[in-house]
DNA sequence: AAAACACGATTACAAGTGTAAACTTTACTC
DNA sequence: GAGTAAAGTTTACACTTGTAATCGTGTTTT
């Protein structure tokens, strides 16, 4: 597997990915008014902001006249998905389930996405274990509520 | 609806929620404990992170000799699913399905889960829409690609 | 060519985080 | 009652993040 060089993107990062994402690629006029407009922010953020995130290698540039081009670095994808086992890495195992029902009854979901994952699930039930134990404590967490 | 309070609990202070939810309540010897095992802390830093949590509002506290004893404040499951709601609201909308699928592929779901999820699943399905579009930029993914 | 503008780079600055030492107060021990 | 250990409180400190202003320089306009 390559090596996923653990890349930390903040929210406001986040929000400029997505517009380099979309685009393929894009000079900070575009992804400034694009983002004035979304988020109501100052070229000055913007700039700050492509800044860090070059620094991070989360993008490259290509000279274009006086300004730069754009790239992703990092698949979008590839983010969100380091990103979401990021935080359901470190919450108890034992109520993810739960956490994913809850999430799922949240987003808007095609029904050609719904089919997927049904299909996945069914794969999945096949070896799938009769219970998952927390993992918050050391011994589990079946440990419950301590002596007085 | 109750107000919800915005609570933004960071990853260390999450580690401690954890231990509390887990136990109910908790002093912060068992904290300390636990997490300078499982975390290789400082007593120190789970005092730090305690009194953070404390001054936040997510755990509260209860005398008991010269010492506290720590009670949530907020619902794991709560706190849980926030974070998830969190992360999912700022990704590309279109993308989540694959996100989740990903997710799920990584997960460890125990067949009730999954049963679970399935039920919950079908009866999406019955009102999902047959696409969902991207909501990155202001008109939407379809715009691929810049001029040049 | 001078002026105005656009773009990236440097600097700013407060709040939050991770990680902890030092200090203070309290409680238990001899 | 003095000493010591333990718990909480205060202080520390560098790094990240959100949000920009300012500066230097190259480009476009008149």
């Amino acid at each position: 597997m390559e090596a996923t060089v653990k890349l930390e993107i903040s929210d406001a990062e986040w929000e400029v990915m997505r517009i380099v994402w979309t685009l393929g690629e894009s000079n900070s006029r575009q992804i400034t008014e694009i983002l004035a407009d979304k988020m109501g922010w100052k070229s000055a953020t913007v700039k700050t902001l492509l800044g860090r995130l070059v620094k991070k290698q989360a993008l490259t540039t290509r000279k274009d006249g006086n300004a730069f081009i754009y790239t992703p670095l990092v698949a979008e994808q590839d983010a969100m998905d380091s990103a979401t086992r990021a935080l359901f890495g470190h919450l108890c195992q034992m109520k993810v389930g739960q956490t994913l029902a809850d999430l799922i009854d949240d987003l808007t979901l095609s029904k050609a996405n719904i089919a997927d994952l049904q299909a996945q699930l069914a794969e999945k039930a096949k070896t799938a274990p009769e219970t998952v134990a927390c993992d918050c404590l050391p011994d589990g967490c079946d440990v419950m509520k301590q002596e007085a």
